[in-house]
DNA sequence: AGCTATCATTTCGACTGTCGAAATTTACGC
DNA sequence: GCGTAAATTTCGACAGTCGAAATGATAGCT
């Protein structure tokens, strides 16, 4: 009870912990960080498609692009289809070091959970997606509190 | 397996956002929120103690005990035992606020853990204490990675 | 074909939050 | 008392973000 609201924000502590040591070992800020990893969940992506997903300003998209392009994370190259979007691209470089970052993490988690039974695991994900959905909830209220 | 990591960055969304929709429903940035949450939890909290606590530099830390003491959410004073410190202590505002935003969270995450028994709880709690050490491990293993 | 309205991205100027280093105020040992 | 160390604040500079204007590209209409 206390103990799970313990675990969790630990737990939040810990990822936090986890995206920092992994944005740094990039050279990256977390922005640009997140940006990487919505870039390489696609083949590729358009720059205003990464403004939606990431929740940034055009402006401030453009930028990260920037950015990871100058680290060589990315490249751009104009829609052939279409002239007026840029699309985004990772480039092998990026590949490798989300290989190094994540698989090893991926192994460690996979290595862990296999000490749980099919259903003790179908208890996690159940009690993930409660606590999900409360936060939404809670979320939600909080946005629609009257002006203080 | 995979749905427990789609669980678990599912998870750490809704609490982002829930911090980001408690933020601005105090109408701070969420490095003043984190630092109230500090304040909070102690009675009162030297400036010192807070940049350590809150890891910022000294500076960052003076002006978001500006913001907050602008906000009307802390209060400065001097500690008479040792006048070079800044004693930071919460206003009741800060505690009514409290109240206000992690009061129903708590209760709705009560209640949600209520349909659990107790070696369900045992298992989640395992189970969150686990996911902590892994990542840690990994964040750990990072940082140690000789340069690119 | 040419004009215009619209779309996608980038550029520009301003602002916020952070940092490192110097300055200020207070405490302590000799 | 005086010099040194401690705790915080001030100062100047910098990185990241935003909104709005500018640029480049497309599609529709006549």
């Amino acid at each position: 009870m206390r103990e799970v609201a313990a675990g969790l924000r630990l737990l939040q502590r810990s990822t936090d912990a986890f995206d920092e040591a992994a944005a740094a070992r990039l050279g990256l800020n977390r922005t640009d960080l997140r940006c990487l990893d919505l870039i390489l969940a696609e083949e590729s992506l358009s720059a205003g498609a990464l403004t939606a997903a990431a929740k940034l300003s055009p402006a401030a998209t453009t930028t990260a692009i920037d950015r990871l392009e100058r680290a060589g994370y990315v490249t751009r190259t104009r829609d052939a289809a279409n002239r007026r979007r840029v699309l985004v691209t990772a480039t092998e470089q990026a590949r490798t070091a989300e290989r190094e970052v994540y698989g090893p993490l991926a192994e460690a988690g996979a290595q862990a959970l296999r000490r749980y039974t099919k259903d003790q695991l179908a208890l996690i994900t159940g009690f993930l997606a409660t606590a999900c959905r409360v936060q939404e909830e809670q979320s939600a209220r909080i946005s629609e509190l009257p002006e203080a």
